[in-house]
Parts: C-alpha cells; sequence; structure tokens
DNA sequence: ACGGTGACTAACC
DNA sequence: CGGTTAGCCACCG
C-alpha cells in the first residue's frame, strides 16, 4: 500500500489522465508532478506499467518505451496517434499529439 | 546511510 | 542521424 500523494501514485494519476492518441514524455510527467526524475517515471512504468496505458509515454525523441517498441508503435497507432516514419520504424509526432495535463 | 540501477535527457561530437 | 557523457531521481538491498 502507498500514500496517495508518495511520488508512485502521482506518476499514476498522470498516466491514466492520458487521453487516448495522445502522449507524454517521461519528462513531461515527472515535470506535471513537480518532479525532474523522467528515469524515476521510467522505473515506476516498468513496475507498474502492466496496468496502465504505459505506450502512451514516450521518451523525449518520439520514439516509445525502450526494449517495447513494436507493441508500442501498434497500441498507438490503432488509437490514431499521429506517427511519422523513422529509421527505427516509426515515431510519435510530439509537436501534434503531446498532451498536457491541466 | 550509501551505492548501484534504470521503460530518461540534453548537450556534444 | 548515430554514439558518448554527464546529469538527474526514486527505489532497493
Amino acid at each position: 500500500m502507498r500514500h496517495p500523494d508518495d511520488f508512485v501514485s502521482r506518476v499514476i494519476g498522470v498516466v491514466e489522465s492520458i487521453p487516448p492518441g495522445r502522449v507524454m514524455t517521461y519528462g513531461d510527467v515527472a515535470a506535471a508532478i513537480g518532479s525532474r526524475g523522467a528515469r524515476a517515471v521510467g522505473g515506476v512504468l516498468a513496475h507498474y506499467g502492466s496496468t496502465l496505458p504505459w505506450w502512451r509515454v514516450i521518451r523525449a525523441s518520439g520514439h516509445p518505451a525502450a526494449g517495447h517498441e513494436a507493441e508500442a508503435l501498434e497500441r498507438l497507432r490503432v488509437e490514431g496517434t499521429p506517427l511519422a516514419p523513422s529509421s527505427r520504424g516509426a515515431r510519435v509526432r510530439l509537436d501534434a499529439a503531446r498532451y498536457t495535463p491541466e
């Protein structure tokens, strides 16, 4: 069990708020909860990701989570996320799909 | 308390 | 565009 406003719970809350077809970078999620720990956000997703829309959290480069590119791109494509061709298959058009929680 | 560890990032080359 | 490097941060043993 965890306290409602600890790091993990905050990250989970933000990730759950990302609408289909939109994305946030690890850094965006961290910033949204007043942190700069992009890596720490990755750590939370690595552990609790299975219960969350983890594919909507991508790297600042527009590429999906390291080690999960294939499945993430598939899911992103299904929900109509703006993608652009890239050397490594495809990457998200951050300028069009980036989401900022209010 | 401390050091190692990552689903990270910006800056350089 | 690809490889390297130094920061960054929460978590765990």
